[in-house]
DNA sequence: AATAATTGTTAGATAACTCTAACTTAGGAG
DNA sequence: CTCCTAAGTTAGAGTTATCTAACAATTATT
């Protein structure tokens, strides 16, 4: 089932449409929205909706709200794929900092060639997340995989399980025994104190304790 | 001084113009061998000829051939220090085989960001020539080095001189030297013998001898 | 040198993507 | 429940890159 060529526009689009449906729970976004992520003006939009429904790539009636379909959705999370993996390249190989990748990435996403995909990919060591956390679709379009930040960065009351970490050094990881912290703990950040970054978590029942920035910041999490 | 960012197609012309006018002693090109190289029709070529002429990129009169300014050159220069060095990536790292690259390198090369390239030709260990033996381009659109080839695939007649071997085992430096053949030794094929590839030679005066296919893969030469 | 053949250009049209200005619809405030 | 505002759409036009068909210039041939 080869996907029948979509121009580097169309491409954008359906991109756009993807992250901005994730947003809520009807999966479905707003024309100006579209229009302000792609910085063009809201009649551009429409046109290219109705182009993009006769395509079958998103779902759509004048008026309404837009969702993808099905096979947009599925081209979507394929782009996102280039860009995370192409992400990854320039960040682990080339030396880029995690916040300049993006807009190089942004065109490199739209090169055609899936042959080329497969070996960056392997090349790269097959990873699963890039540079900001984000995780990377399979070739097959599988997207399983939530967003993976530091625990440093959970907003405060929300809950989050642990998925690894950063630093691997003995102490730290002894330090994680000592209080019982591994893969798959759920811990809820109670509260963040400014001055130095520490923060007041609290791991299964009501049980708190007071952790450091450094901590925080060697911790992965998913939320 | 930054380049004025051209389309991609006016890019694809400028890389064309480029390579269909070294190959005569005028630097010039036709209409008709532009829209065949760039697969467009004549008109076509037309039009985009008067756009890069006000553009100050090629010099042109209209029924006359068609030459790069020295601003058009310097872009289709960095254009093809671009192809050449994505070229190398894509053999060197992703293990394409070298007549796969080029079709890719065709899209890579219109990637915008000098950052990247810079870097990427760093990764690459500042190669000097792509896979097909191409030179690279320096970041300044110098490109001094004339195209590197093995000597099995000079022509009968030519001369040419050597620059480096591919095998670098000893046994093949001490033959070399036996036969009194080193950087910058002048060769002349003389004949090539159908039936093993193997190649009459002459070196310097008259020196005439004769060597086996083995041996003339494993030299590399500028013609 | 005159004319035929080749090569190149203009003219007019089309497709993709964009815009501004004018109009339409949907949904919330009174 | 009406009416207004915000959101969305049509209409009409511009840009870039392309085409075919018709015309013009150059070059090659006799």
């Amino acid at each position: 089932m080869k996907a029948p060529q979509l121009s580097y526009t169309e491409e954008n689009y359906l991109k756009a449409i993807y992250s901005l449906s994730e947003r809520n729970e009807s999966f479905d976004t707003a024309t100006t929205e579209i229009a302000d992520r792609i910085k063009t003006k809201p009649p551009t939009v429409s046109d290219m909706l109705r182009k993009l429904t006769e395509k079958k790539l998103v779902s759509y009636e004048k008026y309404k709200r837009v969702q993808l379909t099905k096979a947009g959705r599925q081209v979507a999370i394929l782009i996102i794929r280039k860009h995370r993996l192409w992400e990854v390249f320039l960040h682990d190989k080339l030396g880029f900092a995690w916040d300049e990748v993006h807009e190089v990435a942004e065109q490199l996403e739209h090169i055609q060639s899936e042959e080329l995909i497969l070996r960056l990919e392997k090349f790269l060591g097959f990873p699963k997340y890039d540079p900001h956390g984000d995780p990377i679709p399979s070739a097959n379009g599988e997207l399983s995989q939530a967003k993976r930040t530091i625990l440093s960065e959970v907003e405060e009351g929300k809950t989050c399980q642990v998925v690894g970490v950063k630093d691997s050094s003995t102490l730290f990881l002894q330090y994680l025994q000592q209080i019982n912290v591994g893969i798959g703990t759920r811990i809820k950040v109670i509260d963040k104190i400014p001055f130095d970054g520490s923060l007041k978590i609290s791991l299964r029942k009501n049980e708190e304790l007071s952790v450091s920035k450094k901590f925080s910041d060697n911790v992965l999490v998913t939320c």
